[in-house]
RNA sequence: GCGCCCGUAGCUCAAUUGGAUAGAGCAUCGGGCUUCGAACCCGAGGGCUGGGGGUUCAAGUCCCUCCGGGCGCGCCA
């Protein structure tokens, strides 16, 4: 059992003692909150429920405190709680026993690499959704935010004990798709002209809305390759019109394979499952979807309203009163209602979503978690809408919406856009700063922080970089043991007795950060928000540094006293276990030492 | 104009989800390596948590309202 399980149940009994003696009237079902002060004098724990009570019970909430620590029955003699007392507006602080500690700590190093990890979400099946860029070409640094933290997202769920399956929906039913079929088809045709056998065969040209980067001749040569020289030639001299299912396929299968799957690979991210739109369409998933709303009386044909506000001052979109198929979304909160069918009668890339979403839920899973960037925040209220419509809790929908990260060199904004094909690659930035380093980079913050991504700095931050921090911290661990080992010391078994000999309060500070860790890892899992275990490694290690620094020329932990040593070694041992497996939660290696390549 | 996200030290961000005296890194200044790794540590300066109002024992955190920034706002994805 955890300290915290430990000096909670004692809580209950004393709250339960003072119930039956009627102080106050009797809660059934009461959480009591149980927090590390920040201020040492504080205690170890520190618990608020007299505060939270003492509305209910229409009592003093310092009269509630001191009638619980009455009944608690600490002692400094006590296994569990060695001292309590009320403190501030009803605080009720306690002191905890050393032992308590210690074969909490030996309890949680004997689970090795399943330390921190919980059983805490057991039951719960998650999809989680993310990336999902569009199969038009490679990666960009736009899209390793989503992919970082949507990867940490399933890491943390999992750790929590919940079953997690990863997800990329592949976009490949839509207009954008054709226009990269269209490309590819020029680019290849612009390959092969030259050899054709007859002469007065025109290219075709690329559309303004056609994508212009470099890659795209890489796919068509990709595409070429493989064929004979005659099934080429048919190729290219077929009718884009006539080969366009064929060729959309098989450019998008170019694309995923050859781009998108290696550079999400060398990340190291994989998934279960890469979602093909398509098949929604293909199997009649989108049709039946609109027939169960309609069947529900959701879906209407009638014409939309233009948008409120603001003239459009492009003439890009002309304006259309021609009925369509709307979903009533604005039944479930939505602004608008939405289109499902267009007026040239294909579905809606929404239309196609909420197929999507109604199958994962038909997959039984119990939480669909999506990584979005904030440019689709507006669409989140329209799926909930599906989701409401189709049967579903709509709690079961949470979207995780990474904000935009602007790419900036020396403090001037990079514009990038895939069909210009200027942009800066996911590739280019893993291979200049590193895996370890772009993972901390984009993991650092909360989700919802925007950033300027500098790629000039990224260059020079080598020793700003808090990879370096974080690993270092691990290294530094790994470096005293190995140490030990050099000097014959054998390095002990990770047991209370043995870390009996721990007595400076820098050392019972570093004991109850690492006991701090589950809950850390749960924490994260339960409110999404991967940028805790980097909070958590920082302070950690920041107290390990510094624990060492100020007792090196007095208290070391290879010292002359053999009962200090094997004490220090175990702590030693159990902080580079936390460390170890904090580090390779968010998928960042934890090197054994570390040398430096610049200078 | 409407919707969503955000506003905390000069800069980049935290803050145990409503708790006690708001903390780190970078930058600036000043210290610390003959002995377990100085990619480190210690100290100093720097704040009306954008402004105002409200909710309560308690607000950076929740509600309202202004101000400022980002994203989105047809039938693109």
């Amino acid at each position: 059992m955890s300290v915290k399980g430990h000096v909670l149940a004692r809580i209950f009994e004393a709250l339960d003692a003072c119930e039956r003696e009627n102080l106050w009237p009797r809660v059934l079902h009461r959480s009591v909150p149980l927090e590390r002060p920040k201020q040492a004098a504080h205690g170890d724990l520190a618990t608020n429920v007299a505060m939270t009570m003492a509305r209910t019970a229409k009592m003093n909430p310092r009269d509630i405190a001191q009638a619980i620590v009455d009944h608690l029955g600490a002692s400094p003699d006590d296994p569990v709680i060695t001292a309590a007392e009320v403190a501030g507006p009803g605080f009720i602080n306690l002191s905890l026993a050393r032992k308590l500690f210690l074969s909490s700590l030996a309890e949680g190093f004997a689970q090795r690499e399943r330390w921190g990890k919980s059983r805490e979400l057991a039951g719960e099946r998650i999809l989680v959704e993310y990336v999902s860029a569009n199969p038009t070409g490679p990666m960009h640094v736009g899209h390793a935010r989503g992919a970082v933290t949507g990867d940490i997202i399933a890491r943390l769920l999992k750790a929590a004990g919940a079953e997690v399956h990863r997800e990329y929906y592949v976009n490949d039913a839509g207009v954008q798709v054709r226009h990269l079929a269209h490309s590819v088809y020029v680019r290849a045709q612009e390959m092969v002209v030259d050899t054709l056998p007859y002469v007065g065969f025109v290219p075709d040209q690329l559309a303004p809305d056609d994508y212009q980067g470099e890659y795209i001749i890489d796919v068509a040569r990709k595409l070429l390759e493989p064929l004979t020289r005659q099934s080429r030639e048919g190729l290219i001299t077929s009718p884009f019109i006539e080969i366009l299912s064929w060729l959309q396929d098989a450019v998008v299968d170019l694309v995923m394979k050859e781009m998108i799957e290696p550079d999400l690979a060398l990340f190291n991210i994989k998934f279960d499952k890469f979602f093909r739109e398509s098949e929604l369409h293909e199997s009649g998933r989108v049709r039946e979807a609109i027939n169960t709303l309609r069947g529900k009386g959701l879906v209407e044909k009638r014409v939309l309203p233009p948008p409120k506000g603001q003239e459009r001052a492009d003439d890009e979109i002309p304006p259309t009163s021609e009925p369509l198929l709307v979903m009533r979304t604005t039944e479930f909160g939505d602004d608008v209602d939405r289109p499902l069918v267009k007026p040239n009668n294909q579905y809606t890339y929404f239309a196609g979503d909420v197929a999507y979403h109604w199958d994962k839920l038909q997959r039984g899973y119990t939480r669909l978690i999506n990584v979005w960037g904030a440019d689709h925040a507006g669409y989140v209220q329209r799926v909930r809408a599906a989701i409401a419509a189709l049967g579903y809790d709509p709690k079961v929908f949470e979207v995780v919406l990474v904000q935009m990260v602007n790419l900036v060199r020396d403090g001037v904004p990079v514009r990038m856009g895939k069909r210009s094909g200027n942009f800066v690659t996911l590739r280019e930035v893993i291979e200049e700063a590193g895996q370890d380093a772009t993972r901390v980079f984009f993991t650092e913050r909360t989700s919802t922080s925007q950033f300027d991504f500098d790629l000039a700095l990224a260059k020079k931050q080598e020793d700003i970089n808090p990879v370096f921090y974080l690993q270092y911290g691990h290294a530094r661990a790994a470096s005293i043991l190995r140490k030990a080992s050099e000097r014959g010391i054998e390095l002990p078994q990770v047991t209370a007795e043995n870390l009996q000999g721990l007595a400076l309060p820098e050392e019972m500070d570093l004991v109850q950060r690492l006991l701090a860790y589950p809950e850390v890892v749960t924490g994260a899992a339960k409110t999404l928000e991967p940028h805790r275990i980097i909070a958590y490694l920082k302070e950690t290690i920041g107290a390990f540094h510094s624990y060492l620094t100020r007792y090196k020329s007095t208290e070391k932990v290879l010292s002359d006293d053999p009962v200090k040593t094997r004490a220090r070694l175990a702590l030693v041992l159990a902080l580079k276990l936390t460390l170890g497996n904090a580090l390779d939660l968010i998928g960042v290696s934890a090197p054994e030492q570390m040398t430096r390549t610049d200078e």
